[in-house]
RNA sequence: GGUCGGUUCGUCUAACGGUUAGGACUCAAGAUUUUCAUUCUUGCAAUAGGGGUUCGAUUCCCCUACCGACUACCA
């Protein structure tokens, strides 16, 4: 008998998300719904000092753009406070659960597995500096802890004292001594550490009554009945810790699987990505765009024409292959296939241009009529007004060179006004002396054209260069200069029939008229 | 420094111990096109180094190098 599938994405408040956490949240959603289970989205706010006002809206506005939607902790588009059929853990925000958390760190205390530690941030600080200077480490471990200032060799007045009467104390985790522990990663394998190597970590903090994220997160990943822990691999040195908190607690039974995903890295070659990195390497790290509280803005996936479904997509194949060469997925079908023996070991770079390649294979999926819809609001925000049909079609022309819907205005916008200057460099080759008694015809002639469709203005175009005996490029060029302005676009054919004669007109005047 | 993890084209990645080491992105060339794109074709490009084990190693083991994470009363 199985138990159901619950995982949780657990993010702390501390700013927006970033790509990677994006990424962790989708392989757990995508592990989640493969085996039927739940995904549950929990805040991590025990650090009140590094809380972010804004930041919470924001994680939960993100998974919503990008399709992962929480089975438990959102409620209406809040992180649910109020125990209910459906959210039976509430409150889904640890600061809202510290009661629990004291309880469980005193339970540790009285099993004998946590201490009591009185020592002063001054102190620990000394002692830090002091190691650092002879080239090592300060570990608060079964070294040195016995001449702490600590619980450890105290009597119960002593302790009790000191605990009424300041608020500088902490709770301790007694990390044994010389054990190996032995541990398995759902990616990696089987990992063992000597807890020797471990320190004694603080696990609750008197001064704000609230636990740290080791005690927490153990906490509550088992009283959610959590069965399966993914999460980034910069916890995998803490893994031991939760092992060993599992056993303390009497929960090695029910202690969840893990899996540590190996880490997104900048594309620049240095660590990990990171929220700090902003637009300084070219593209968003955001999926949505950031004010920070500077009334700095950080662009986002979101806001730069990224599809949702490309964003999940190419963030799914960022360190995870389905081991086939088939590379577009959508979001239903990742959780068909997702698979965590496929997840790639070792960190991934970020790739710009794969991530445009994506959202070019997503927009050349829809239909016309759709893209002309997400067009319109671009075209209005240009003041320019034309009938809908008119749209679709010159979509139809320019869709195929487009990576993003906003691309379009700078592909079409000679198809909505007439062009304000001509590209230098093509005038210096095509414009003559010739020139205006050529065009003059080639006006007349679109003018005179019946009936006026493409196919017929190609044909009777090419009849009427080979009668002239004119030079195909040089009357193309022209016409696509005059009409177009710069030396792009689609077929002339198509344009000037899109156009209609008297704008094509107009627009020869015009050009004939400049310098 | 210590602990842990990792290392296949520039990037993302594939390859029961047996493949001419495959694909995608990028880039280059050619074809198509009146232009720019698109499209099609082709090409460039990798197993970090050294030892083992084996008939045979990208794959297993060891060492070295390099990269990364962690080493807070942060998560």
């Amino acid at each position: 008998m199985h138990k159901r599938t619950r995982v949780r994405f657990a993010p702390s408040p501390t700013g927006p998300l970033h790509i990677g956490g994006v990424r962790t949240a989708l392989y757990n959603y995508l592990y989640a719904k493969q085996n039927g289970g739940d995904f549950i989205l929990r805040i991590e706010d025990t650090d009140f000092q590094r809380f972010v006002p804004g930041a919470e809206e924001y994680i939960i506005e993100a998974l919503s753009w990008c399709g992962i939607n929480p089975d438990e902790g959102v409620e209406n588009g809040k992180i649910a406070v109020l125990p209910s059929k459906k959210h039976p853990h509430a409150p889904y925000r640890q600061s809202g659960r510290k009661d629990i958390y004291r309880k469980y760190a005193e339970q540790l205390i009285e099993s004998g597995f946590a201490y009591f530690a009185f020592d002063t941030p001054q102190e620990l600080e000394r002692l830090r500096s002091e190691a650092e200077a002879k080239g090592g480490t300060f570990t608060y471990n079964y070294e040195i802890r016995e001449g702490m200032n600590n619980s450890l060799k105290m009597c119960k007045e002593d302790i009790k004292k000191l605990i009424s009467t300041g608020d500088h104390w902490v709770v301790r985790f007694k990390i044994p001594e010389n054990r190996i522990v032995y541990m398995n990663d759902m990616i990696r394998g089987d990992i063992e550490v000597n807890s020797s190597t471990l320190d004694d970590k603080v696990l609750w903090k008197a001064a704000d009554q609230l636990p740290t994220y080791h005690l927490a997160n153990i906490v509550d990943d088992h009283l959610m009945e959590i069965t399966d822990v993914i999460r980034g691999e910069e916890w995998l040195p803490s893994l031991p810790l939760h092992y060993l908190l599992y056993e303390a607690f009497g929960w090695q039974d029910s202690r969840p699987s893990f899996a540590h995903l190996s880490l997104l890295l900048k594309p620049d070659g240095k660590g990990k990505l990171s929220k700090r990195d902003g637009d300084r390497l070219g593209f968003p790290v955001f999926p949505l765009e950031w004010r920070g509280s500077q009334g700095e803005i950080s662009k986002g996936y979101r806001e730069e024409g990224y599809y949702p479904e490309a964003f999940v997509n190419l963030l799914a194949f960022l360190g995870w292959n389905p081991g086939s060469e088939k590379e577009i997925f959508s979001l239903k079908e990742l959780t068909e296939v997702f698979s965590l023996e496929r997840v790639v070991k070792s960190g991934a770079k970020f790739n710009p241009d794969k991530a445009k390649w994506y959202n070019q294979e997503y927009l050349r999926m829809k239909e016309t009529e759709e893209l002309a819809r997400e067009f319109l609001p671009v075209l209005e925000s240009r003041g320019v007004s034309k009938p809908f049909e008119y749209v679709v079609q010159v979509v139809a022309l320019i869709k195929e060179r487009a990576y993003f819907v906003n691309d379009f205005w700078e592909l079409s916008d000679y198809l909505f006004t007439a062009p304000q200057n001509y590209d230098q460099s093509v005038m210096a080759k095509f414009r003559n002396s010739e020139t205006p008694a050529l065009m003059q015809k080639i006006s007349d002639f679109i003018s005179g054209l019946e009936p006026f469709d493409v196919t017929q203005l190609h044909d009777k175009l090419q009849d009427l260069i080979k009668e002239n005996e004119w030079k195909t490029g040089v009357v193309m060029n022209t016409i696509r200069l005059a009409i177009v302005g710069a030396s792009k676009g689609p077929g002339i054919a198509e344009i000037v029939v899109l156009l209609g004669k008297e704008e094509c007109k107009s627009r020869i005047e015009k050009f004939l008229k400049a310098e």
